[in-house]
RNA sequence: GCGCCCGUAGCUCAGUGGAUAGAGCGCUUGCCUCCGGAGCAAGAAGUCGCAUGUUCGAAUCAUGCCGGGCGCGCCA
């Protein structure tokens, strides 16, 4: 009954799905039903390891109500399981409550330790090669809290891809292109000359600081003045992504898809142009020429060439995303702040006018940042104008917090990161909370590899909490698990306690995490299951000694291998959302 | 007016069809002869904005309201 899906690289959870497939389509004869049943763990410990509701997806099929055809299930994954199930029931509606047998654990367990930080390298349904975009902060300032969040989410996003097995290529967008290039040049020069900014220039004191960087940028053109302007600002956005821990397989100029390339007669702009008007996409009207984006179901076509015969801001992003087109990606995801969600039809009516295919591309808005401090709306420094900078929250709050508060929350909802919460360095805070298990964690498999033993404790010393965990995890296991804790010597093996079960348990579901969160595009569900993780693990640490004097051999060898694989789920999620995963605090 | 996002515990937020809705902070009460107390445990706290509908089953899907944020340029 074993299939292809049965490889042995397959982690444990997706190997028992995988004898529910059969045991499925042994009782339904072979028909599959139109989506896969869940395994999932259920939200109460008395409902046993795994629960599938897959009975409840069959009656149609089967021609039977739930009940009975989870008890016909439940005797298929008998026959499948054979010794790796303890128990199996039928209940509520028709949920189907695994209970799975110590020696299914044990084996889990050692597959989950050799994997160690590989454990959740993904193995996606289709592997895609993917071009995201993201921060794509203008040029003209500091890169400020909306482009902080849109790093750390665009960053972490790419681990998370890469770590799911997809490979990424990470590039920034530079707006060094337009109106706004010639504004900043004519900024800076005013402040060379201790002049006040034009109107609607750029006012902020960092203006004047770059200004300063330019040699004899108060008598030479506001042109030469503007590129040098620039590409000091760019290079000051590098260090503090940089230093933010984001960075770029490459940093795309605007104004290059103004110009031919080397060797080329016509610029990327005219190419793109060739194009559409190839498929009948653009037209003229007024002395503007137009794009057809209403055909894709944008609100009104868009200006692709102003009457005046210079190109939009749009004409450079079509441009641009037909050079993606180009290079022969399978996925294009942009990140774009909210200020821009307006944009996201055109974008996607241009990528589709191009040729592209309207799922191969996706814009995910990431919403705004509102900072407070002690719950008053903060205003953080004048170095980025008008913006909070991502230097100043850098400064305040570090890397591993900033990076925290701002994955920690879906990309679609509007952050409230209150700054006082956030600089506390304490239990309090999430991050550190996170951090320190897997500190702690370190210390006690440093201790564990030379061989130390504390003179603390016994095995016996849990008893208490065995008890609790009894009444908890075992209704239906007659308690024959969790009442072995620390006694019964050991030679043949120790039963599994229950929070060494439960802490098990969270680590087989971190593959599970893993491929949900970038199908998704979620990483801040990283976060959520890294502090769930980290808080089992202290439960697991309360209740199970690991190198106290009289824990039995094999148990010791059990906790040691539950300690190095949280350590290394925790390096890893905390990898993905670039957060440092300290060796002491 | 139209479009996008959001509305879940006092606060900040998880949870996109399953069983009794969760976490962190804050609050109350306990726990330092104990592998790292930057810790642990227990408790109080919710009409999941409102209404109707779909479903065996809805915080989750659909429709309509209400409230908040943002956007609707031949700006970028």
């Amino acid at each position: 009954m074993a299939t292809v899906t049965d490889a042995p690289t397959a982690p444990p959870l997706q190997r028992l799905r995988d004898l529910l497939d059969d045991a499925v389509l042994a009782v339904t004869g072979g028909e599959r039903p139109p989506s896969s049943p869940a395994l999932d763990r259920p939200k109460q410990a008395a409902h046993g390891d795994f629960a599938t509701n897959a009975a409840m997806m069959l009656p149609k099929i089967v021609g039977a109500a739930p009940p009975m055809i989870a008890e016909r299930l439940s005797v298929a994954l008998t026959e499948h399981l054979g010794g790796d199930l303890d128990d199996v029931s039928v209940a509520g509606p028709g949920f189907l409550n695994l209970r799975m047998s110590d020696r299914w654990l044990d084996a889990a367990l050692a597959e989950v330790e050799a994997a160690g930080r590989s454990f959740a390298t993904g193995t996606p349904g289709t592997r895609e090669s993917i071009h995201l975009e993201f921060v794509s902060n203008n040029p003209t300032g500091p890169v400020h809290i909306g482009g902080a969040r849109g790093a750390a989410f665009g960053s972490a996003l790419a681990s998370l891809l890469e770590l799911h097995g997809h490979p990424v290529h990470r590039e920034y967008y530079v707006n060094d292109f337009g109106n706004q290039v010639q504004l900043f040049g004519a900024s800076l020069q005013a402040r060379a000359r201790g002049e006040e900014v034009p109107e609607d220039g750029y006012r902020g004191d960092y203006v004047a600081e770059v200004a300063a960087r330019i040699p004899d940028a108060a008598t030479r053109s506001v042109d030469e003045v503007a590129t040098e302007g620039i590409a000091l600002m760019v290079a000051q956005q590098r260090a503090s992504l940089e230093r933010f821990r984001t960075t770029f397989d490459r940093w795309f100029s605007e104004r290059s898809l103004h110009a031919p390339a080397d060797g080329a007669t016509s610029s990327p702009v005219d190419d793109a142009f060739a194009v559409l008007a190839e498929q009948g996409r653009t037209y003229e009207q007024e002395g503007a020429l137009y794009l057809r984006t209403t055909d894709s179901g944008d609100d009104k076509d868009r200006v692709l060439v102003r009457s005046d015969g210079r190109p939009t801001y749009f004409a450079s992003d079509v441009a641009y995303h037909h050079d993606k087109r180009t290079r022969g990606f399978a996925r294009v995801i942009d990140v774009l702040g909210a200020d821009h969600h307006g944009y996201v039809a055109r974008v996607e009516a241009a990528f589709e006018a191009l040729g592209g295919d309207r799922d191969a591309i996706e814009l995910l808005i990431t919403q705004f940042v509102n900072l407070f401090e002690n719950g008053e709306r903060a205003k953080m420094s004048k170095r980025a104008g008008e913006f909070v900078a991502l230097d100043d929250l850098v400064d305040d709050i570090g890397v591993d917090a900033a990076r925290w508060y701002l994955l920690a929350r879906s990309h679609d909802t509007t952050i409230d990161l209150d700054l006082a919460d956030a600089r506390e360095q304490s239990a309090e805070n999430p991050v550190y909370y996170v951090q320190y298990a897997h500190a702690r964690i370190r210390s006690i498999l440093q201790r564990g590899r030379d061989g130390e033993v504390t003179g603390a404790r016994t095995g016996e010393g849990a008893g208490d909490d065995e008890g609790s965990a009894d009444a908890v995890g075992a209704t239906d296991g007659v308690g024959d698990a969790a009442t072995a804790g620390g006694g019964d010597g050991a030679t043949t093996g120790s039963a599994y306690v229950a929070a060494e079960r439960e802490l098990l348990l969270a680590l087989l579901a971190w593959p599970d995490e893993v491929a949900e969160a970038a199908t998704r595009r979620a990483p801040h569900r990283i976060a959520t299951y890294l502090l769930a993780l980290a808080r089992q693990y202290s439960a697991f640490y309360r209740d199970c000694p690991v190198l106290a004097e009289g824990v039995p051999a094999d148990v010791r060898a059990r906790r040691l291998s539950l300690c190095s694989a949280t350590a290394d789920v925790i390096a890893a999620g905390l990898g993905v959302l670039g957060v440092d995963a300290p060796e002491r605090m």
